[in-house]
DNA sequence: GTCTATAAATTGATAGAC
DNA sequence: GTCTATCAATTTATAGAC
């Protein structure tokens, strides 16, 4: 049907506008009238599909985290051997983070802001890093890899993933003299030193 | 005189109460009248004092940058012994982001948003990091660790410092059930544990 | 479904009394 | 220096015509 063609296209031309705002520019930096004029309709509209900023922000919300937090765990695959399973999840962490950039920062911040909100959104997303630190825990006990609480494994990896990407202007202009072209090829040579360097400190 | 101590004091109570709001919510989620509350003083002296928001909030962020970033070399002694270094300048920085964790997310957010007007800031802080990585070069050149990039190395470790901070909410609600204890016990133990983790990856 | 017009509330900033 | 009162602009949200 038509009108239902249309209503669902332009829901998701505003859908897509609100992530686009939304995702740079925060909940407060957001104006409903920027979302508007760049899916090229009405402002009224957006309170039409969405009512209100706040469940539209809600649905962008809850978007970006479905994106990137379950994409976390989703590169794992358990038969692998541990070590090419951490260079291939670092290989395609820091590629996901690299085309998103504002997804991860995007989320910190709203998550600092409006802890007891979204609290509820991320223990209902089924993240579960359980299944990360047995498998760690289990190359431990097999003598694979020197003992080391997997927790903070986790932590260094993800870290050295997002860290350059979240801090990229600040890192840009300090070490590269804000040359972009430069920044790429750091960040796209980090998909194997990153692995490297944490295989060279765990191995045994 | 009395009149100018009254001055330097409201003034300073303006500052220090807009640390506290702009740090936190940053600029755009900051309101005028919540500084003023505060600070315990009318809407209007705000204004008087420093005439716009604009202004008030280049204070913070000058203030901001300058305790945070220069800080980061700020632990270098040229003639340490280099792991006692990488030890050294690790258990202080994550001590002194862990004691102001809302700067480094103050920064990256507001660098990330209004980019041209603070890259003069980042510029003419005085920060080098050429002595970090004319270092750590040398240390390579005699044979002391492994061959690396030392932009590499430098994020590496900067990373793990801070994104634990400032994915802080994120992270204690995924891998530690939000317990705020635990998460104060795995931040004080990142003080020796990163610096094991990296110098058993770089050490030959 | 989509638009125009406008309400209602917020907020940065200023004028003027004391 | 500090306060009250108020302006002017912005912004979310709604009412109503088409």
């Amino acid at each position: 049907m038509k009108m239902t063609a249309d209503k669902e296209n332009t829901e998701e031309k505003i859908l897509e506008a609100a992530k686009e705002v939304f995702l740079e520019k925060g909940n407060d930096g957001t104006r409903m009238q920027e979302i508007a004029d760049k899916a090229g309709i009405n402002k009224s509209l957006l309170h039409y599909y969405y009512r209100s900023k706040e469940k539209l922000f809600a649905a962008v919300f809850k978007y970006a985290f479905s994106q990137f937090a379950p994409r976390i765990f989703s590169a794992f695959k358990d038969d692998e051997d541990f070590f090419a399973l951490i260079r291939n999840f670092i290989s395609v962490y820091i590629d996901i983070v690299s085309k998103n950039p504002f997804i991860p920062l995007f989320i910190i911040n709203e998550i600092n802001k409006k802890n007891t909100v979204f609290t509820n959104v991320i223990k209902m997303s089924g993240i579960n890093p359980q299944v990360f630190k047995d498998r760690i825990q289990k190359e431990i006990n097999n003598g694979k890899i020197k003992s080391i609480d997997p927790n903070q494994l986790i932590i260094n990896t993800i870290g050295m993933c997002i860290f350059p990407v979240i801090g990229r202007p600040l890192i840009q202009v300090i070490l590269f003299e804000d040359n972009k072209a430069e920044y790429d090829k750091f960040l796209e040579s980090r998909k194997t030193e990153v692995a490297d360097f944490i295989i060279n400190s765990i191995k045994i």
